[in-house]
RNA sequence: GGAGGGGUGCCCGAGCGGUCGAAGGGGCCGGUUUUGAAAACCGGUAGAGGUUUCGGCCUCUCGCGGGUUCGAAUCCCGCCCCCUCCGCCA
C-alpha cells in the first residue's frame, strides 16, 4: 500500500494511478478521513496524557488522603468515559480508512508508458525468430493427444473445465522443465524454497492479492484458507513483519509450486487446450532489495527469466506493460511472450514486476543499515517461467512433419536422455 | 480433536494492580585505560503515530483483540502461535 503520508503530498499523482489503473479507490475520502482522524488523535491524547498524569497523582495521594484521592478518582473516571467515547468514533475512522487505503492501487513508475490496455505495452526486445515450418504446424491439443502425453477429456472428468493431465513423457517433461528452471535460478543466486501451497488472510493481504482480488481465488472457507494464485505469496510473505539486515540483502529466491486460479471472469477466453487453466505448475523467482537497487535488480530478474526461454532455443518478446495494463500492486512490469506456432501467437509466460515499497508496508518487511531507521525493502517477483505454456510454445516449435517433437538438447539430460517424443 | 504449560526489549530472563517502556545478565556501539588486543570501568542501545516556537512534548505497543479499573506486562474473556502428554493420521 502507500503511505498515508505520500498520497497527502502527491494527491493528483495517486488520483491519475487510480484512473490510468482502471481502479475506483476514492483518494479523496481517504484525504477527508485522514485529515479527521489526526484532528481527533490529538485530542484524544491531550485528555489521554490528563488522565495519566492524574492517575499517576491518585497513587501518590491514595497514602496521604484518601478522601482527595476519591475526589480525583472521580474525576478521571469521568474523564475516561470521554476518552473511550472518543475513541470510538476513532476506531471508526481509521477502520474506514484502512480498509480504503488497501484498496489503493500502486503508482506506476514514470518510466511507464501511457496507455490503456494490452495495446499500450511496449516491445522493449525481442530474442530469436518465428520458425518455419513445411507444413501447417498443429495445435498442442492435437499434438498432445495423439502423442498421449496431454488427457482433456480424463481431467475434464475428474475435476471440470480448466484442468490438464499430464501422462508419460508429457509429465516427465514437465518434470524436467521444472527441474531444468530450478537448477539455472540455483547457478543464478537463489536459493530454492518449498512452501505451502495454503496461506492465510494475512498473506494474500501483504502481497496485495486481497482484499481486492477475493474473488479470483480458491479459498477454504471452514479454515479461512486460500489456495495460492502464485508462490509469490508464500515466498514474499516469507519474511514479513521482518527487519532485516542491509548487510544481508539482496535476497533471492526460486520456487516450484502448483499455482490455482479461478480465473473468474474470463470465461469464453481460450477455452481450448491449457493455455488458461485453474491449477498450473511454475517456478517462481522472488527477490528483496534494499530500496535503491530494485530498479536494477528489475532488470537483472527479468534478464533471468529471458534466460530460461533462450536456451530452450524459443522465439520470444519482452513487453514493458503500459500504465493502463499493470497489476494492481505493480510499480513497473515486463510481460515475456513466447511465440507458439500452432496459435500463430505470443503467450504470456512471465511478469517480471517491481512492486517497490508497496507489498513491504503491507507485511512490514523493512531493512536496516545501520545509519539511518528502518526502511521497508522493495520486493520484486517473475516467474521463470509458468509451465504450460512453456510446454506449448515447446511442443508447437519443436513439433516434426509426423507430428514428433524434437527436445530441445539441454532438456534431455532432465528427460533421461530422450530425445524426441514420438 | 482432548488435557496441561507457556509467549516480556537484539538474546536470556525478572516482574504478577501505581514509583514499569520495563530489574539483572549477555550481545552490540561509543569512550577511558593499553604499544596493540583482552580484561576492567563508564555511557549508549526498540518501534509506530500525533504535535512542534525543531529544544522537545505527548500517545500507543510486554503474542493479537476485547473487558474490568482512576490506573493493566500484571486481573477476566476470546483468538493466534510454541512446548509436553493423549487420540487420530500420510
Amino acid at each position: 500500500m502507500l503511505s498515508l503520508e505520500f498520497i497527502r503530498e502527491n494527491p493528483d499523482l495517486v488520483r491519475r494511478a487510480v484512473v490510468d489503473k482502471h481502479d475506483a479507490a476514492d483518494v479523496d475520502r481517504i484525504l477527508a478521513l485522514d485529515s479527521a482522524r489526526r484532528a481527533k488523535l490529538t485530542e484524544i491524547e491531550v485528555l489521554k496524557a490528563e488522565r495519566n498524569a492524574g492517575s499517576k497523582e491518585v497513587g501518590r495521594l491514595m497514602k496521604e488522603n484518601r478522601e482527595e484521592a476519591e475526589k480525583l478518582k472521580l474525576r478521571m473516571k469521568e474523564l475516561g468515559e470521554k476518552v473511550a467515547a472518543l475513541e470510538k468514533e476513532f476506531a471508526g475512522t481509521q477502520e474506514e480508512l484502512d480498509g480504503l487505503l488497501l484498496r489503493v492501487p500502486n503508482v506506476p513508475d514514470e518510466t511507464v508508458p501511457a496507455g490503456a490496455g494490452a495495446e499500450g505495452n511496449v516491445e522493449v526486445r525481442s530474442w530469436g525468430k518465428k520458425p518455419e515450418f513445411g507444413f501447417e504446424p498443429k495445435a498442442h491439443w492435437d499434438l498432445g493427444e495423439k502423442l498421449g502425453i496431454l488427457d482433456f477429456p480424463r481431467a475434464t472428468k475428474i475435476s471440470g473445465h480448466g484442468f490438464i493431465v499430464f501422462k508419460g513423457l508429457g509429465a516427465r517433461l514437465e518434470r524436467a522443465l521444472i527441474a531444468y528452471m530450478l537448477d539455472m535460478a540455483a547457478k543464478a543466486g537463489y536459493t530454492e524454497v518449498a512452501v505451502p501451497y495454503l496461506v492465510n488472510r494475512s498473506s494474500m493481504t501483504g502481497t496485495g492479492q486481497l482484499p481486492k482480488l477475493e474473488e479470483d481465488m480458491y479459498r477454504l472457507k471452514d479454515d479461512e484458507l486460500f489456495l495460492i494464485p502464485t508462490a509469490e505469496v508464500p515466498v514474499t510473505n516469507l519474511h514479513a513483519g521482518e527487519t532485516l539486515r542491509a548487510e544481508g540483502l539482496p535476497l533471492k529466491y526460486c520456487c516450484h509450486s502448483a499455482c490455482f486460479r479461478r480465473e473468474a471472469g474470463s470465461y469464453g477466453k481460450d477455452t481450448r487446450g491449457m493455455i488458461r487453466v485453474h491449477q498450473f505448475d511454475k517456478v517462481e523467482l522472488v527477490k528483496i532489495v534494499p530500496e535503491e537497487a530494485s530498479p536494477a535488480e528489475h532488470e537483472a530478474l527479468t534478464a533471468d527469466a529471458e534466460r530460461v526461454l533462450q536456451s530452450l532455443g524459443l522465439h520470444y518478446r519482452t513487453m514493458l506493460l503500459c500504465r493502463g495494463d499493470l497489476s494492481f500492486a505493480a510499480a513497473r512490469c515486463y510481460d515475456i511472450e513466447v511465440w507458439a506456432p500452432g496459435q500463430g501467437r505470443f503467450l504470456e509466460v512471465s511478469s517480471c514486476s517491481n512492486f517497490r515499497d508497496f507489498q513491504a508496508r503491507r507485511m512490514g518487511l523493512k531493512y536496516k543499515d545501520g545509519q539511518s531507521k528502518p526502511k521497508f525493502c522493495h520486493t520484486l517477483n517473475g516467474s521463470g517461467t509458468a509451465l504450460p505454456r512453456l510446454v506449448i510454445a515447446l511442443m508447437e516449435t519443436y513439433q516434426q512433419a509426423d507430428g514428433s517433437i524434437l527436445l530441445p538438447e539441454v532438456i534431455r539430460p532432465y528427460m533421461g536422455g530422450v530425445e524426441k517424443i514420438d
